[in-house]
Parts: C-alpha cells; structure tokens; sequence
DNA sequence: CTTAGCACTCTTATAAGGAGAGTGCTAAGG
DNA sequence: CCTTAGCACTCTCCTTATAAGAGTGCTAAG
C-alpha cells in the first residue's frame, strides 16, 4: 500500500483535485484548481505537477483533453494522508445522543434500525449496521417459557450479540414442570457450546440418551434443534438506498446496486470486513472484495450497545465526502462506547 | 371500476396486445397481434378493434405510429377478466412445499427472509413479507429471563405475530425470586393489553404503587416500558431489488425505486393494505397510494405460519407476468394455510 | 523551475438526411 | 355493414456533418 511519496505541492493538488471532484462531479481542470486551491501558481505549472501525479497513478483523465478525475489509488493517499475527520456541530451531537440513549434498551432489530437510521439521516448516504456473525457465539443460557395453547417460546442467550428467539408448537399439552425440566436439560447440553455446533450437539447428546426421548419431550428437542440450525437469517439492516440514486453515477446506470441490496450475506461481509474497535475503517472502489462495488466506498466502524458488538458502517459511490463520513462514523463508535461504558 | 364493456374480440386483441407486451417490452402493433394471437383476421381489422380499446383507454400509443401499450385500466381489465392464474410444475409444488416445512419452527426474522426469498426466486421478481403490524397485539406474557451479570432478558409474547425480547442491563445484583416476582407483577399489569398501551399502563400503575417501587425494580419496569414503547422497528423483509433493475423500464432511471426499498412504513403499508386472507391482490400502477410506485405493480397474499399471520407480495413493473404471479401467490397463500390446519 | 502562448484533440450540441415501422384513411369486395 | 388491400403520412431512430468549447501538451522565453 505504501511506496507512493508526494511532495507537498503534489498532496495540495491532489486535494484540490479530489475535493473538486467530490463537489462537482465533474473531470476537474488546472485553471479550476488554480481557482479553488489558494496557491499562487499558473495552471502550466499545476498541468505539470497534475502529470506527476498521473504518472503516479493518483488521477487520470476520462479522455484527451479533459479534467483530471481521483483514481481509487488517488483516494487511497488522500484518506490516508490528507484527511482530517470533520466534527460535528455541537446540535449533531446532542441530538445523536439523545437517540442513541432511548436504543440501549431495545431488542436487536430495533438497535440495528435506529442505527442505521441515524448514520443514513446523519450522512445522507446509504448506511448499514450488522450485528455480529452468529457462528461464533458460546451459548450461556437456554429458557423455556410456555405461552400457553401448546405454544413454547425459546430463548438463547449468547455470551455478547443478539439473542435468538422462537415459538415453538408442540403436540399435547404438558406441564409447568415438564417444560422447566426439558430447559434444564437443555441447559446442562448447550452451555458453553457456541451456536454453530448446537444442533450437532443436541444430535449426539439426543442419541446418548436412554431412553430415547420421545413424543412431547423428543419433539420440543427437535423444534430446538432446527431453530438453532445455521443458517438462520442474517442480522441486518440498510437505509438510505435512496442517496444512492441521488449521485449522478448512479442515477443512469445503478444494476450493479440490486446485486448488493440483495445479496444481505454479501453486505454483512463487506461491512464486517477486518474492522477493530475504535478504529474507521475505509474500503475504496476496486479494494472491495465484492465485485458489485468497485465503484463504490465504505467507511465502516465498530458499535457497542445493549450487550451487542457489531458495525456499523456507509456505502456511496467513491467520490464520497470522505471528511465528513469518517468522521461521523468514528463520533458513533466513540459515543456508543462511552454510553456501554457507563 | 366497471363500466368497460368488451366484445369477445376486443377482449382477444387486448389479451394479445398486453402479453405481447409482457413478453417483448415493445410496443404491439397490429400485424404482431395478427401473427401471435390466432384469430384470422386483417391487420387491418385489428387496426380498427385497437382504436376502439385506445378510446375505451384500456391500450395507448406512446407516440403516432408506434404500436400499442397498455394503460393501467387495460392491465387492470385483463386482471379481473381475462387472467388464468397459472399453475405450478409438480417439481416447483414439491420443492416449495419441502422449503416452507423447515420455516415452521424459526423465529419470526427467519420466517420473514424465508417468505420472501422462495416467493423471489420463484417469482424472480422482487417479494417483500411483512408481519402484522404490531400495535393491535394482546399481550399475553412477559417473561423476565436472568442470563448472569446484571443482564435480564424480557420477553413479550402475543396472541400472534412476533414475540418481542431485549435485555435489559440493570445496576447492581438481584436474586433469582425477585426477578420471578418482577415478572409476575409485569404480567399482572399487561395480560391483555396491547402493544400500544403497554408503556401507558406500566407508567400508570408504577404511579399507583405505594410505596413506589425503586432501585433495582424500578429500573428494570422503566426498562419494560421503554423497550414496549411503540416505533419499534418495523417487521419487515424483502429480496429480490436485483430482478427490477433487470425490466428495461427501470434499468435508465430506478430513482423511484430508492423511495421504495427506503421507507420500510411505505412499503409495509403497501403489502398490507386490503388483502382478505386467502384472497390474492392486484393492485396496478397509479392504484398505488405510493406515488414511488405508480409504474410498478403488487400482487399481495396472506401468509399463515408458525403463529405468524402476515402479508407477502411480489413487486415488479406493471409490465408484469400476472398469470403467474397470482397463481405463485395464491399457491404460497395455500400451502401455508394446510400448514397451519395439520 | 515557472509561465505565456498556441496548436491539437476530444467531447458535446445541433442540424440534416435517409431508412424503417406502423398507423389512418379511402375505396373496393364479400 | 363488416372486412380488407393499398397507399400516403408521420414519427422514431440511426448516421453523418459541422461548429463550438474546453482543456491539455508542448515549446520557448523569462
């Protein structure tokens, strides 16, 4: 990644370029630069230094005789070297407060939508929050609780992340007792064990069991063994589809979009991507591992609320505003961070 | 809505005009309604039976001399009269029927993606499951859930639709019997209630409470009523968004479908509006109260599963194949009522 | 090293012309 | 009276030509 040194004209240009280009969408022009960028050079010079950094594969031109436009490269070096993540005016923050404060206490699907609500609001662009992949997970407790008319909820608690629920529809009827044993039993099988080898798990400790438990009591087994199947439905949640149109390199052509907003698996690995905490994280154009997006950008982060840890990140076209999202993304992470720490 | 008379072969024509449509996208001219449709006549003829459909409003040209296209009431016409819901091949019938036994067990999230990823790809068009909207469910217990570390989990369970869970995280230390007798006074106070006054009711009886309850109890109520507050997330699933832009009418401009995939209340109220149980409905084009949608079409059902009564629907271009998108429909409405029967 | 000047290139917008598709109309035939 | 063949007309779409404009690369002078 690295190799690429620039001079300090060179890095102003560049940012000029960049942010140029960020605003206008449009190739951008020496004489613009020369404009915009308060250095007090001729666009002859600026022409010269912009083919240096042509050469260095930080911008390129659409065609002869047009602007120069960032390469993926070019935002690389300017994320890296020349941002500075913008803060918040001091009403953002009081108000991303007081709305993260009322998700402490809400179930998961209600954390990852209000989150991704607010990142979208906050940033105008599409944002994503995920909640951590369930394989992983150790399970520390397993309830039974009847709810009457045959009808059993279960619950699984996981050492961090979100909990899984059920309603399970047995045969027959049973009694109070029954179910409080067959959760004890559950229990002193599943504890400890992470979720991916829970089913498995209750396979053999079923098979061990002599006798064979049977009818009401086999049955509820089973219900508790396909409900912890992997492959259950993937924890999360988008908003803000609707920015994306609003760019204009998405407005004509946006095919490449469905396969993203369809492929949730797709999405949750690129968001969940190697992030760590309290850290921002941005994945440019082509770096994507995801074909889909190599157009596009993501600047994701870590959040930590109500026991779960997941991330939480922004997706837009590359020519994004990079100041701005990074440093919208890290004020989350940090406030939510501070409100666990509480 | 009625009022639109047709001789049979106005009917025929108007048949052939809209699949003619449906299958190549391009406005049907007259002699292509000669060579695909069987009646022997003149193009001529047909030139003359199409200027009577055009001034019924049911076919329009895009500009003089093109060939016809339908308009809404056309569509709409050939819905309530002339469409054969299309029946399924035995192996679309058997492998739908093997998929939806294994939702039976799951949570309600799992349930949702299930829903809408068989309907999607059997449809190849874009589904959408929505679950009941919550606000009308009873109450029908509340189960308080210790799982180590000052962490509780609550969960509600309804007459029907999605059990709610959270945990709560609470100061200090509690003993087994006080978290039993928590859940035993929430339970007092909500069986019966409704969502929507749940916090209500929590606040008032905590009012009424002498002494009034404090510490580590009165937290954990306040914790309730909080996560019981209405403006929960909306339980709501799509997939699919990939087949719309793949229709010629949406690959230029899909702006409109940003609003759509956006705002999950719009789309839920779409899905949901008045759709009778076992009853498929059709709702075309400007018929949208959505105005994002008025050049799209909704074919919507009922589901039954699991204790979950919902709504499902496939969404796609009003140029859309209705035969067997209703029969798709009314097959998933069917199957997943015998489900529940057994 | 910087810069003014200029030729060159490439895009974009506009106009014009021709080919093709499909209709509407009219008049003849069953 | 309904149907149909024939034909002129209209509109889109594609291609080509031309002009204007923007921006660069290069060269030579400061």
């Amino acid at each position: 990644m690295h190799g690429v040194e620039l001079t300090d004209r060179e890095s102003t240009i560049l940012q000029s370029v960049i942010e140029g280009y960020v605003k206008e969408a449009k190739p951008v022009s020496s004489s613009a630069v020369v404009r915009m960028s308060s250095v007090s050079l001729s666009s002859a010079t600026v022409r010269n230094v912009m083919r240096a950094l042509e050469e260095k594969g930080l911008i390129l031109q659409p065609h002869t005789s047009a602007g120069r436009i960032p390469t993926d490269l070019g935002y690389r070096y300017y994320v890296d070297n020349l941002v500075k993540p913008a803060g918040l005016t001091p009403g953002e923050r009081k108000a991303i407060g007081n709305e993260l404060a009322k998700l402490v206490h809400c179930d998961l699907a209600t954390v990852l939508a209000g989150i991704s609500h607010m990142v979208s609001e906050a940033s105008r662009e599409m944002a994503v929050a995920v909640a951590p992949s369930g394989g992983g997970q150790v399970i520390e407790q397993v309830a039974l609780v009847a709810i009457g008319a045959g009808r059993i909820m279960a619950v699984v608690a996981t050492d961090v992340g979100p909990t899984r629920t059920a309603v399970l529809t047995t045969d027959g009827t049973f009694h109070r007792t029954e179910v409080s044993k067959a959760a004890d039993l559950l229990n002193e099988w599943l504890r400890g064990v992470t979720l991916s080898e829970a089913s498995a798990t209750i396979l053999k400790r079923f098979a061990e069991q002599d006798p064979a438990p049977d009818g009401w009591l086999g049955g509820l087994l089973d219900g508790v063994r396909v409900f912890l199947s992997p492959g259950g439905s993937e924890r999360i949640h988008y908003e803000g589809a609707r920015y994306i149109f609003r760019h204009p390199e998405f407005s004509t052509d946006a095919s490449s979009l469905g396969e993203i907003l369809d492929s949730e698996e797709t999405l949750a690995d690129v968001v969940r991507g190697p992030v760590r905490a309290a850290e921002v994280r941005v994945v440019i154009g082509a770096e994507n591992v995801c074909s889909g997006m190599n157009r596009m950008s993501l600047v994701a982060g870590t959040y930590r609320i109500g026991g779960v840890v997941g991330r939480m990140g922004v997706i837009g076209p590359t020519r994004m505003k990079y100041p701005r999202l990074i440093g919208l993304v890290g004020y989350f992470s940090k406030v939510l961070d501070d409100l666990l720490a509480e």
